[in-house]
DNA sequence: AGAAAATTAGACAATGTTGTCTAAATTGTC
DNA sequence: GACAATTTAGACAACATTGTCTAATTTTCT
């Protein structure tokens, strides 16, 4: 009866915590070392867990690296989604707009710990597990693409861009804004704030000179096709 | 000290055909299965040789692991200098030449098979090996992006486009050149003729719209022919 | 407090891999 | 044909790892 305040002990916590602490654990050591180099040991030590409660939790080496590969993808989908909720739809400046937008995905999604541990994943694990990345792909770029597209057709529609396809358009912004984080990205490394900031401004700046309207703001010296 | 014509007196083809069938086979392995998940008997298998062969040649798995990298570095680096000659410094017509150029970059340098050998393994194997990939970084991007850059820069004087930051721009092309091929990148895939074909003319035009002079090229200067 | 569930440490067999060694076989050269 | 170097197949020890099992301990619930 005596309940002592609960400090930090959740009663039906405990179970679950370490559930997420062994999968947290598995997606390091995973993506360090591969999936054929990690170590189950390793693991439950950088869990805090013995190697039978790994065992107990996800039945086999295989079976832990789905449930990692699970967790990463619907932790970065509802990222992306989250922040494509903050796309410019009706942007005051456009530029500093979509600055702002490229710099948000990129901090928060894709140059994120879980962002860089997914990309490892599918990096060297992509070609031995097509079904669990197909699944991936599906629900990633398969489904944030098109509505990332959507936004920028709206942004035509209300006169701010001159698109042609916007599937083409939105894998261009992307391109753009990530073209200066391509080596990072194929090493594995986490790029600064600072990097992130300075391949949003200039992606950016020449998206807009390649997609940018040019009749409604600003009228730029045009040598007329006509 | 029988010193005969020194030409072919040892059994250099046997040999040295036999060294380069074993490195090719790492080559595929390795990328295949991860530094970890290599097994140096089918590596052996792979390359028509017995395991001693492969010891008698490299010493131990990492000196094979080596030898392969920098194998990979020095065949791709030539690919894309020879490549880079054929870059269009005098346009007869910009947005086809670009295309062709890119084309011919991503079909017989990025997209072979040795290019997507060399990307995977720095997706896996880069963050493991600082030293040995540093190499390549430098040789690589860090050397024909300027180059390119250079390119951009004589284009750009001669009238045909205009940018501001040269470095900035090559990294553009690279970016939207290559912006639909990026899944199939991560995933280790080669992408189509068809898919390298198309990603390079949308991303070209969508190139050309950002930098390409407003005003026809106009010759400033003719170059004295050499 | 007492029962039920989860966790732990450790031992354990089974397996696979690396790298070495040896004796036989093959190859190319004189 | 003889000779020297190379290659081969196989055995081998050392080692690491996976996944199971057990008995003791801790945690959680009633």
């Amino acid at each position: 009866m005596s309940q002592t305040i609960a400090a930090d002990s959740f009663p039906p916590r405990s179970h679950e915590a370490k559930r997420v602490a062994i999968v947290d654990a598995a997606m390091s050591v995973f993506c360090r070392e591969g999936f054929a180099g990690a170590n189950i040991d390793l693991i439950a030590a950088e869990a805090g867990v013995s190697r039978q409660t790994v065992y107990n939790h996800h039945g086999d080496k295989e079976k832990l690296f789905v449930a990692v590969v699970r967790e990463l993808t619907e932790r970065c989908n509802a990222g992306i989604f989250a922040t494509l909720a903050t796309f410019p739809d009706q942007p005051k400046d456009l530029e500093a707009d979509l600055i702002g937008y490229a710099v948000r995905m990129n901090r928060n999604c894709i140059c994120s710990r879980d962002g860089k541990f997914l990309r490892k994943l599918i990096q060297t694990e992509g070609e031995r597990y097509p079904e669990l990345f197909a699944e991936w792909r599906e629900n990633g770029p398969g489904t944030t693409l098109p509505a990332l597209a959507a936004r920028f057709a709206r942004l035509a529609f209300a006169g701010h861009l001159a698109i042609d396809d916007p599937d083409v358009t939105a894998r261009h912004f992307v391109g753009l804004i990530n073209a200066e984080l391509q080596i990072d990205f194929m090493m594995g490394i986490q790029p600064s704030q600072e990097e992130v900031l300075q391949s949003a401004t200039h992606g950016v700046r020449a998206f807009l000179r390649a997609y940018g309207a040019r009749q409604p703001a600003s009228r730029q010296r045009e040598a007329a096709p006509a």
